[in-house]
DNA sequence: GTAATTCCTATAGATTTTATATACTTTGAA
DNA sequence: TTCAAAGTATATAAAATCTATAGGAATTAC
């Protein structure tokens, strides 16, 4: 599995605030109910990426988190490169300092590698955290309604 | 890092059978050397190759590995599907038999998990190795020559 | 001050990856 | 026939990564 669970708490939880946007700080336990989510591991992950600079906090009574941009402007690349780092198909097609890969510059497979990381990028940069909550809501309209 | 490094060790041992192909068997320990693959881990992964139906092996005196197919016939995808099995950018978005996933029908991330998933599959689908063959010799023509 | 809540550090358990060791089987040539 | 080269099979160990939890410190609202 490419995407490591950790990654996929921290999508369905920027998603949950995404949800939730405008209306002040959501409590870690809410998004953990609300996503399915272990708290206590959701707790490490929220703080991550308040580090990085994609969520607020405000601690104490009525504290919680929320989003530190529009959801338009934020997406499913930002946080998977806060959580997983920087695509990497392969260990030296990365960007990493020259010499690690015995192959060097004459890597058969390097441009395929390239083109791999350019086609899955562009996919998750132009997932925008407000497209998902958008598809939701029309999903949720299409599904059929059993309450009376 | 996406790609395992026993799937980079097959795809370099299948390409250095590619270069070879027609030639007659190749041993594990010229593979592992041309290679720098572990000689004894690269014995493993050719088995599980040959077992897939993608090489064909000789034993005894003068035996080693050769292609069962011809290299434009073989592509990155199919000895990446042998060592990983299938693309899963997520547990969820695989054709697993369905309720593993808390969100099931409605996952907002599904369409975008299958779109990555569709990018990916068609590069390396498309990358046989007699393409990366004819790419290296040309790279090699390129590279300046400091023998006398 | 107290209760509620995030923040920080450490760590443990589980799983996967990577690799090696050992012993066995098959093959082909002298 | 005999021997050695080479693949086959199984077990296992070392290392790395992933997942998750525990406990307390810091902060804020009331």
């Amino acid at each position: 599995m490419i995407l490591s669970q950790k990654c996929q708490y921290a999508l369905r939880a920027v998603f949950e605030l995404a949800k939730r946007h405008g209306q002040g700080p959501t409590k870690i336990t809410d998004i953990a109910k609300a996503q399915a989510i272990p708290t206590k591991f959701l707790e490490a992950i929220l703080n991550q990426m308040r580090q990085a600079g994609y969520l607020i906090s405000r601690r104490g009574k009525a504290g919680g988190y929320m989003l530190a941009k529009n959801p338009d402007k934020m997406t499913v690349a930002d946080i998977i490169n806060v959580i997983e780092g920087p695509i990497t198909i392969v260990e030296c097609a990365a960007n990493t300092p020259k010499g690690i890969c015995a192959f060097d510059q004459n890597c058969v497979f390097l441009p395929m590698w390239e083109n791999a990381k350019k086609a899955i990028d562009e996919i998750y940069q132009k997932t925008t955290f407000e497209s998902l909550v958008t598809a939701d809501k029309s999903n949720s309209c299409k599904k059929p309604m059993y309450n009376i």
